[in-house]
DNA sequence: GTCTATATCAAGATAGAC
DNA sequence: GTCTATCTTGATATAGAC
């Protein structure tokens, strides 16, 4: 919260997020994201010295925010993390998907700025036991991602029907079988 | 099969393959394919007359190819093209199975190229029952692809021993449950 | 310390020579 | 049908204004 920063990080990342979900990750230039900020670009090079760096910022921003969501879920429902994960993830709004799967696309190249994404999935894996249980939640677990990713990427199209009905089944797996 | 065209689309398209999976798919770019392939980058251009088309053209093969080994899994053995989709990416090696996650995220932006892995995973979703089995094999598919892909983009690494274990319970899964 | 303006360089794409 | 020369854009580095 320094007094001296004038440049508002958030707004740019609030501006670059527009860009993404307008136009798409591929879009997404210093140039724009300065003009729809209001700052010059190398200003936005000033906060961000890199695009990985960018990038990496905002899914950062948007992991805090998705874990927030599923801490708010888990102390409010049953104390089933799990659960609290997939029902957030089933209810995240269609924009919020996109952008987290193509950021977590861009990352890709992005060496060691994935690091945080990589930690909260191994550690998604190394909660689960050994025992028919915990392999159950496992496959829920998976599952959940596999039509969370083939959404956001874009690579499927779902209506809202088939998406429930998916995440219901999902909630079962994990919930008993 | 043109008689005319002297410049090897396949050679080409090796060379790009070749690149990504030394140097990752950001490090593709058509100088270095160009000279890899022993051709002109304008040569590589009017064969593949934009990024997108080379990359679109390389996953094409590649979806190919996966589809060539789950036919011949299928006509092997018993039936059951579900499983033969699950042993073939539980099977398939882990430079092409980088290659194809990471083909995907770069075809996010390509648009209309994606068409035929559009196709093909539509296919999948539409081919499973709405009874319990059908939708049970759906998760078994889901799972498939959640953990192929985080494994793919590099997301989580996972050793053999993990890798055996969750195909083992996918395709428990996918059998019966 | 924070930011703007400008320079540099790589890479995708095009036009036209051969 | 293929290659060379060239254009353009975008990522990043630098110089210095406030």
């Amino acid at each position: 919260m320094g007094r001296k920063r004038t440049i508002d990080r958030d707004a740019i990342l609030d501006a670059a997020e527009a860009i993404i979900g307008e136009a798409g990750a591929g879009q997404l230039t210093f140039d724009l994201v300065a003009a729809r900020a209001g700052v010059s670009k190398g200003g936005v090079l000033y906060c961000f010295p890199s695009k990985s760096a960018l990038i990496a910022a905002m899914m950062e921003r948007d992991l805090k925010r998705f874990e927030a969501e599923v801490a708010s879920r888990f102390d409010a429902g049953g104390g089933d993390r799990l659960k609290a994960r997939i029902d957030a993830t089933h209810d995240e709004s269609e924009a919020m998907a996109a952008r987290a799967a193509s950021l977590m696309a861009a990352l890709l190249e992005a060496g060691d700025e994935a690091e945080p994404l990589r930690a909260d999935y191994r550690g998604w894996l190394d909660s689960f036991g050994d025992d028919a249980e915990g392999r159950r939640r496992r496959l829920a677990f998976l599952a959940c991602e596999g039509i969370f990713m083939l959404r956001g990427l874009g690579i499927v199209n779902i209506d809202a029907e088939e998406w429930d009905a998916i995440f219901a089944d999902i909630s079962g797996l994990a919930a008993d079988s």
